[in-house]
DNA sequence: CTTGACTTTATAGTTAAGTGTAGGGTTTAC
DNA sequence: GTAAACCCTACACTTAACTATAAAGTCAAG
Protein backbone atom coordinates (compact mmCIF):
# COMPACT_ATOMS: atom_id res chain seq x y z
CA UNK A 1 0.00 0.00 0.00
CA UNK A 2 2.44 2.81 -0.58
CA UNK A 3 1.80 6.30 -2.69
CA UNK A 4 -0.62 7.20 -0.31
CA UNK A 5 -2.81 6.95 2.66
CA UNK A 6 -5.97 4.72 3.41
CA UNK A 7 -8.46 6.34 5.01
CA UNK A 8 -8.20 5.05 8.24
CA UNK A 9 -4.60 6.75 8.30
CA UNK A 10 -5.62 9.76 7.40
CA UNK A 11 -8.70 10.04 9.50
CA UNK A 12 -6.75 9.00 12.45
CA UNK A 13 -4.15 11.68 11.74
CA UNK A 14 -6.66 14.34 10.99
CA UNK A 15 -9.00 13.28 14.20
CA UNK A 16 -11.83 12.57 11.98
CA UNK A 17 -13.83 9.36 11.61
CA UNK A 18 -13.56 7.76 8.57
CA UNK A 19 -16.97 8.11 8.02
CA UNK A 20 -17.10 11.24 7.58
CA UNK A 21 -14.29 11.89 5.14
CA UNK A 22 -16.73 9.85 2.83
CA UNK A 23 -19.10 11.96 3.95
CA UNK A 24 -17.16 14.71 3.08
CA UNK A 25 -16.85 13.32 -0.35
CA UNK A 26 -20.09 13.24 -0.99
CA UNK A 27 -20.41 16.83 -0.11
CA UNK A 28 -18.08 17.28 -3.26
CA UNK A 29 -15.44 18.67 -0.42
CA UNK A 30 -12.39 16.09 -1.21
CA UNK A 31 -11.82 13.42 -2.88
CA UNK A 32 -8.76 10.70 -2.27
CA UNK A 33 -6.00 11.24 -5.05
CA UNK A 34 -6.62 7.65 -6.59
CA UNK A 35 -8.12 4.43 -5.67
CA UNK A 36 -6.02 0.99 -5.25
CA UNK A 37 -6.60 -2.04 -7.20
CA UNK A 38 -8.84 -3.37 -4.51
CA UNK A 39 -11.04 0.29 -4.58
CA UNK A 40 -9.39 1.50 -1.55
CA UNK A 41 -9.31 5.30 -1.43
CA UNK A 42 -5.76 6.68 -1.24
CA UNK A 43 -5.43 10.07 0.13
CA UNK A 44 -2.00 12.28 -0.45
CA UNK A 45 -0.76 15.49 1.86
CA UNK A 46 -2.78 17.81 -0.33
CA UNK A 47 -6.49 16.50 1.21
CA UNK A 48 -4.78 16.68 4.61
CA UNK A 49 -4.50 19.96 3.80
CA UNK A 50 -7.78 20.05 2.53
CA UNK A 51 -8.99 18.77 5.43
CA UNK A 52 -7.37 21.48 8.00
CA UNK A 53 -9.14 24.01 5.37
CA UNK A 54 -12.17 22.26 6.50
CA UNK A 55 -11.65 21.95 10.47
CA UNK A 56 -10.37 25.92 10.42
CA UNK A 57 -12.99 27.25 8.29
CA UNK A 58 -15.63 25.35 10.53
CA UNK A 59 -13.86 26.93 13.46
CA UNK A 60 -14.67 30.27 11.90
CA UNK A 61 -18.57 29.59 11.03
CA UNK A 62 -18.76 28.55 7.85
CA UNK A 63 -21.51 25.66 7.50
CA UNK A 64 -19.88 22.55 4.89
CA UNK A 65 -21.52 24.39 1.78
CA UNK A 66 -19.76 27.38 2.22
CA UNK A 67 -16.69 26.12 2.88
CA UNK A 68 -16.92 23.91 -0.67
CA UNK A 69 -17.60 27.87 -2.12
CA UNK A 70 -14.50 28.47 -0.52
CA UNK A 71 -12.81 25.70 -1.88
CA UNK A 72 -13.77 26.38 -5.27
CA UNK A 73 -13.13 30.00 -5.01
CA UNK A 74 -9.73 28.73 -4.69
CA UNK A 75 -9.37 25.89 -7.51
CA UNK A 76 -10.49 28.52 -9.68
CA UNK A 77 -8.14 30.61 -11.30
CA UNK A 78 -10.45 33.04 -12.68
CA UNK A 79 -11.88 34.30 -9.26
CA UNK A 80 -10.93 37.25 -7.65
CA UNK A 81 -10.39 37.42 -3.52
CA UNK A 82 -13.08 39.88 -3.29
CA UNK A 83 -15.81 37.16 -3.33
CA UNK A 84 -13.62 35.81 -0.38
CA UNK A 85 -13.33 38.88 1.44
CA UNK A 86 -16.88 39.00 0.74
CA UNK A 87 -18.27 35.77 2.17
CA UNK A 88 -15.98 36.54 5.79
CA UNK A 89 -17.53 40.08 6.04
CA UNK A 90 -21.10 38.50 5.49
CA UNK A 91 -20.24 35.66 7.75
CA UNK A 92 -18.25 38.42 10.14
CA UNK A 93 -22.42 40.37 9.88
CA UNK A 94 -24.27 37.14 10.85
CA UNK A 95 -22.08 36.27 13.53
CA UNK A 96 -22.74 39.82 15.16
CA UNK A 97 -26.43 39.50 14.82
CA UNK A 98 -25.78 36.01 16.80
CA UNK A 99 -23.96 37.66 19.47
CA UNK A 100 -26.77 40.27 19.41
CA UNK A 101 -29.24 37.75 19.81
CA UNK A 102 -27.51 35.75 22.90
CA UNK A 103 -27.07 39.49 24.46
CA UNK A 104 -30.48 39.95 24.65
CA UNK A 105 -31.50 36.39 25.65
CA UNK A 106 -28.29 37.08 28.97
CA UNK A 107 -30.13 40.29 29.50
CA UNK A 108 -33.26 39.15 29.93
CA UNK A 109 -32.39 35.98 32.13
CA UNK A 110 -29.87 38.28 33.76
CA UNK A 111 -33.21 40.55 34.97
CA UNK A 112 -35.53 37.69 35.85
CA UNK A 113 -32.92 36.09 37.40
CA UNK A 114 -32.30 39.38 39.76
CA UNK A 115 -36.31 39.40 40.61
CA UNK A 116 -35.80 35.61 41.77
CA UNK A 117 -35.74 35.42 46.05
CA UNK A 118 -33.99 31.88 45.20
CA UNK A 119 -36.63 29.79 47.28
CA UNK A 120 -40.23 29.56 48.16
CA UNK A 121 -43.23 27.38 46.28
CA UNK A 122 -42.71 27.90 42.24
CA UNK A 123 -46.56 29.53 42.45
CA UNK A 124 -44.96 32.74 43.41
CA UNK A 125 -41.36 32.63 41.22
CA UNK A 126 -41.09 35.73 39.70
CA UNK A 127 -39.21 34.55 36.39
CA UNK A 128 -42.14 32.05 35.83
CA UNK A 129 -44.60 35.13 36.32
CA UNK A 130 -43.05 37.04 34.19
CA UNK A 131 -42.94 34.61 31.57
CA UNK A 132 -46.66 33.74 31.76
CA UNK A 133 -48.10 37.17 32.54
CA UNK A 134 -51.16 38.58 30.36
CA UNK A 135 -50.20 41.49 28.59
CA UNK A 136 -47.76 41.11 25.37
CA UNK B 1 -68.85 25.62 19.45
CA UNK B 2 -69.17 27.47 22.61
CA UNK B 3 -66.91 27.37 25.37
CA UNK B 4 -63.25 27.52 23.77
CA UNK B 5 -61.34 27.82 20.39
CA UNK B 6 -60.78 25.67 17.76
CA UNK B 7 -57.47 24.74 16.76
CA UNK B 8 -57.21 27.51 13.88
CA UNK B 9 -59.04 30.47 15.94
CA UNK B 10 -56.32 29.83 18.72
CA UNK B 11 -53.05 29.45 16.23
CA UNK B 12 -54.43 32.74 14.18
CA UNK B 13 -54.43 34.63 17.15
CA UNK B 14 -50.98 33.17 18.80
CA UNK B 15 -49.45 33.10 15.14
CA UNK B 16 -48.40 29.69 15.16
CA UNK B 17 -49.71 26.86 12.52
CA UNK B 18 -52.53 24.79 13.88
CA UNK B 19 -50.15 21.76 13.07
CA UNK B 20 -47.51 23.12 15.54
CA UNK B 21 -50.08 23.01 18.51
CA UNK B 22 -50.58 19.29 17.75
CA UNK B 23 -47.02 18.90 18.12
CA UNK B 24 -46.46 21.03 21.01
CA UNK B 25 -49.20 18.42 22.57
CA UNK B 26 -47.42 15.91 21.73
CA UNK B 27 -44.52 17.16 23.91
CA UNK B 28 -46.72 17.25 26.72
CA UNK B 29 -46.46 21.17 26.55
CA UNK B 30 -50.34 22.08 25.99
CA UNK B 31 -53.33 20.33 25.47
CA UNK B 32 -56.49 21.62 24.93
CA UNK B 33 -59.14 22.52 27.99
CA UNK B 34 -61.70 20.06 26.27
CA UNK B 35 -63.09 18.00 22.98
CA UNK B 36 -66.35 18.67 21.29
CA UNK B 37 -68.67 15.82 20.33
CA UNK B 38 -66.97 15.69 17.28
CA UNK B 39 -63.22 15.14 18.74
CA UNK B 40 -62.21 19.40 17.93
CA UNK B 41 -59.87 20.51 20.49
CA UNK B 42 -61.40 23.47 22.25
CA UNK B 43 -58.63 25.84 24.20
CA UNK B 44 -59.67 28.42 26.65
CA UNK B 45 -57.11 31.24 27.56
CA UNK B 46 -55.28 29.45 30.10
CA UNK B 47 -53.51 27.63 27.26
CA UNK B 48 -53.47 30.95 25.45
CA UNK B 49 -51.19 31.59 28.55
CA UNK B 50 -49.34 29.02 28.18
CA UNK B 51 -48.29 29.25 24.42
CA UNK B 52 -47.21 33.18 25.05
CA UNK B 53 -45.06 31.26 27.99
CA UNK B 54 -43.49 29.02 25.74
CA UNK B 55 -42.96 31.76 23.28
CA UNK B 56 -41.17 33.92 25.64
CA UNK B 57 -39.24 30.51 27.11
CA UNK B 58 -38.07 30.10 23.56
CA UNK B 59 -36.51 33.77 22.94
CA UNK B 60 -34.42 33.49 26.35
CA UNK B 61 -33.33 30.72 24.73
CA UNK B 62 -34.77 27.68 26.25
CA UNK B 63 -36.01 24.62 24.46
CA UNK B 64 -39.22 22.77 24.27
CA UNK B 65 -37.55 19.98 26.75
CA UNK B 66 -36.37 22.43 29.19
CA UNK B 67 -39.74 24.34 28.88
CA UNK B 68 -41.85 21.57 29.45
CA UNK B 69 -39.90 21.29 32.79
CA UNK B 70 -40.46 24.59 33.81
CA UNK B 71 -43.96 24.60 33.16
CA UNK B 72 -44.03 21.28 35.23
CA UNK B 73 -42.40 23.37 38.18
CA UNK B 74 -44.64 25.66 38.08
CA UNK B 75 -47.85 22.91 38.24
CA UNK B 76 -45.93 21.47 40.60
CA UNK B 77 -47.13 22.87 44.25
CA UNK B 78 -44.37 21.18 46.13
CA UNK B 79 -41.58 22.54 44.15
CA UNK B 80 -39.49 25.40 44.55
CA UNK B 81 -38.19 28.40 43.13
CA UNK B 82 -34.60 27.68 43.23
CA UNK B 83 -35.29 24.55 40.19
CA UNK B 84 -36.32 27.60 38.13
CA UNK B 85 -33.83 30.22 39.17
CA UNK B 86 -30.93 27.27 38.78
CA UNK B 87 -32.11 26.68 35.40
CA UNK B 88 -31.88 30.27 34.25
CA UNK B 89 -28.44 30.58 35.82
CA UNK B 90 -27.31 27.36 33.38
CA UNK B 91 -28.60 28.51 30.84
CA UNK B 92 -26.74 32.01 31.01
CA UNK B 93 -23.93 30.79 31.45
CA UNK B 94 -24.50 28.09 28.28
CA UNK B 95 -24.98 31.32 26.41
CA UNK B 96 -21.81 33.04 27.71
CA UNK B 97 -20.07 29.90 26.37
CA UNK B 98 -21.70 30.51 23.00
CA UNK B 99 -20.89 34.45 22.96
CA UNK B 100 -17.48 33.71 23.74
CA UNK B 101 -16.97 30.96 20.59
CA UNK B 102 -18.93 33.86 18.23
CA UNK B 103 -16.67 36.23 19.51
CA UNK B 104 -13.61 34.20 19.06
CA UNK B 105 -15.16 33.43 15.71
CA UNK B 106 -15.57 37.01 15.19
CA UNK B 107 -12.04 38.30 15.80
CA UNK B 108 -10.60 35.66 13.41
CA UNK B 109 -12.67 36.71 10.66
CA UNK B 110 -11.82 40.19 11.38
CA UNK B 111 -8.10 39.91 11.30
CA UNK B 112 -8.55 37.35 8.42
CA UNK B 113 -10.38 40.29 6.59
CA UNK B 114 -7.94 42.91 7.61
CA UNK B 115 -4.78 41.47 5.80
CA UNK B 116 -6.95 41.01 2.41
CA UNK B 117 -6.54 43.92 -0.14
CA UNK B 118 -10.22 42.92 -1.80
CA UNK B 119 -8.71 42.12 -5.80
CA UNK B 120 -6.50 39.94 -6.80
CA UNK B 121 -6.22 36.32 -7.74
CA UNK B 122 -7.85 33.96 -5.34
CA UNK B 123 -4.71 31.75 -5.53
CA UNK B 124 -3.06 35.40 -3.81
CA UNK B 125 -5.57 35.40 -1.17
CA UNK B 126 -4.31 35.62 2.57
CA UNK B 127 -7.76 34.32 3.64
CA UNK B 128 -7.30 31.33 2.04
CA UNK B 129 -3.79 30.81 2.37
CA UNK B 130 -3.81 31.11 6.39
CA UNK B 131 -6.71 28.47 6.51
CA UNK B 132 -4.84 26.58 4.18
CA UNK B 133 -1.53 26.44 5.92
CA UNK B 134 0.64 23.63 6.99
CA UNK B 135 1.47 24.28 10.31
CA UNK B 136 -0.85 23.60 12.99
C1' DC C 1 -77.59 19.61 -0.25
C1' DT C 2 -73.40 20.64 -1.79
C1' DT C 3 -69.18 23.28 -1.67
C1' DG C 4 -65.40 24.91 0.82
C1' DA C 5 -63.13 25.66 4.88
C1' DC C 6 -62.40 23.63 8.74
C1' DT C 7 -60.94 19.44 11.80
C1' DT C 8 -59.06 14.54 12.96
C1' DT C 9 -55.15 10.86 13.01
C1' DA C 10 -50.94 8.82 11.46
C1' DT C 11 -46.98 9.18 9.04
C1' DA C 12 -43.16 11.15 6.49
C1' DG C 13 -40.11 14.95 5.21
C1' DT C 14 -37.04 19.08 6.32
C1' DT C 15 -32.03 20.92 7.73
C1' DA C 16 -27.02 20.21 9.24
C1' DA C 17 -23.42 17.53 10.19
C1' DG C 18 -22.56 13.72 11.04
C1' DT C 19 -23.01 8.48 13.11
C1' DG C 20 -24.25 3.64 12.77
C1' DT C 21 -25.36 -0.71 10.46
C1' DA C 22 -25.58 -4.57 7.24
C1' DG C 23 -23.43 -7.36 4.18
C1' DG C 24 -19.81 -7.94 1.74
C1' DG C 25 -14.50 -7.90 0.04
C1' DT C 26 -9.19 -7.16 1.34
C1' DT C 27 -4.88 -7.02 3.84
C1' DT C 28 -1.85 -8.05 7.51
C1' DA C 29 0.15 -10.71 11.27
C1' DC C 30 0.93 -14.88 13.33
C1' DG D 1 -4.36 -20.34 6.37
C1' DT D 2 -7.02 -18.05 9.30
C1' DA D 3 -8.39 -14.33 12.41
C1' DA D 4 -8.27 -9.50 13.25
C1' DA D 5 -8.40 -5.29 11.44
C1' DC D 6 -9.29 -2.89 7.70
C1' DC D 7 -11.99 -1.27 3.54
C1' DC D 8 -16.25 -0.95 0.23
C1' DT D 9 -21.36 0.56 -0.81
C1' DA D 10 -25.91 1.67 0.42
C1' DC D 11 -29.02 2.89 3.60
C1' DA D 12 -31.07 4.21 8.03
C1' DC D 13 -30.66 6.84 12.18
C1' DT D 14 -29.65 11.04 15.27
C1' DT D 15 -31.31 15.99 17.24
C1' DA D 16 -34.60 20.02 17.32
C1' DA D 17 -38.42 22.16 16.01
C1' DC D 18 -41.19 22.10 13.06
C1' DT D 19 -43.80 21.32 8.30
C1' DA D 20 -46.33 18.62 5.00
C1' DT D 21 -49.19 14.91 3.37
C1' DA D 22 -52.97 11.55 2.98
C1' DA D 23 -57.33 9.97 3.92
C1' DA D 24 -61.07 10.74 6.40
C1' DG D 25 -64.76 13.26 9.14
C1' DT D 26 -67.38 17.93 10.38
C1' DC D 27 -69.31 22.42 10.05
C1' DA D 28 -71.31 26.80 7.96
C1' DA D 29 -73.08 29.30 3.99
C1' DG D 30 -75.93 29.73 0.19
Amino acid sequence: MQGGMTIGVIARREGLAAETLRYYERLGLIAPSRRTASNYRLYNEDAARRLRFIRRAQALGFSLSEIAELLALHQNPDKDMLAVKDMAQTKMAVICRKIDDLQRMKQGLESLSEQCPGHGPTAECPILEALLKDDV
